[in-house]
DNA sequence: TTAAACTTTCAATAATTATTGAAAGTTTAA
DNA sequence: TTAAACTTTCAATAATTATTGAAAGTTTAA
């Protein structure tokens, strides 16, 4: 294959699975677009390679910031903004990991934390059904919740970062 | 709070959360609807339960069951087919990353490995660039895939199934 | 100041995804 | 067989989400 015909390949692919994990396709392109390229690229050429608007490519530039995954970058003497993309994949996955945690997981938590302490008839199979699945689920999520914050202090950690080791 | 209301927020809660993360919303919503149901129910009361259509509740059911979460029963001298969730969260979690490995790493995996082998100039930072990012997004989806598979294998592994316990 | 070079915003529109509901299909009991 | 009781399908439509592109905004150099 093609070297141009593979990075196509893999556009698409990121692509794809950013879409299958509700994260814009779009945006999960030109992060993919970002991650191959060697050099920070300007809005003009990421609009270019991925035939995207302008405004298009604005916001998603912006939330790629946003989320940690690419960073501005200015070049002396010149008035364009240039975007580069962190290409280390442990920190990326960290980046997500930790963006998903605030925005979605952490607002179900405090769902939770509040449903966990309805009260009701304890005789009621309807009442205990549900109390029992709702501290069910909370117990699940405020483990995984701990186990995310424990990961994303890896380098604080031994044991993590011996485990990230072998990830590496 | 009421239980009536409590379990409408919990359904709303846990239809968003699928929602964002690539779940159908309605799907996430039956799911949760017969999470906290004591009884399995029929179609026609999901249809009520939640405002939708049977042709919907049909295929989301279908789904349901086709993701391994909800099991179809048969009540004897009844027609009708009842749906009952299983209701072990961490039956229900380890279902969905079998099925979403399956569904939507595997595939990325398999392009992944292909991209990994395709030839250049190594001198073209281009390539090196490409290449080096494919191998290491490889190789950290590959390490994923081998601790999914660990995670379902669980109950064969002592390790893993003593760090479950922690989870329970 | 001005104007060129750039970025941002956002209403309109396009694209995608989910839902409906009626018709077709299936199963069972008699 | 038949018909009642149920399930499934799928074209049409609705709802949601993403994208465009032009206008407005900002920054810089001179």
């Amino acid at each position: 294959m093609e070297l141009a015909a593979a990075k196509l390949k893999f556009i698409e692919a990121w692509g794809k699975l950013g879409s299958e994990w509700g994260i814009n396709r779009t945006m999960a392109q030109v992060h993919a677009l970002l991650l191959i390229s060697p050099e920070a690229l300007t809005t003009e050429e990421i609009m270019k390679e991925l035939s995207i608007s302008r405004g298009n490519a604005n916001m998603t530039l912006r939330d790629l910031v946003g989320w940690g995954l690419v960073e501005k970058q200015h070049k002396a003497g010149e008035r364009k903004e240039y975007f580069y993309a962190d290409k280390d994949t442990w920190n990326i996955a960290r980046q997500v990991a930790k963006e998903r945690r605030k925005r979605e997981l952490d607002p179900v938590l405090k769902v939770l934390e509040e449903l966990t302490n309805v009260k009701g008839d304890a005789k009621d199979p309807e009442f205990k059904t549900f109390s029992k699945s709702v501290k069910d689920i909370n117990k699940l999520a405020k483990n995984v919740d701990k186990t995310l914050d424990t990961m994303l202090k890896a380098e604080e950690n031994w044991f993590w970062s011996s485990i990230f080791k072998l990830f590496k």
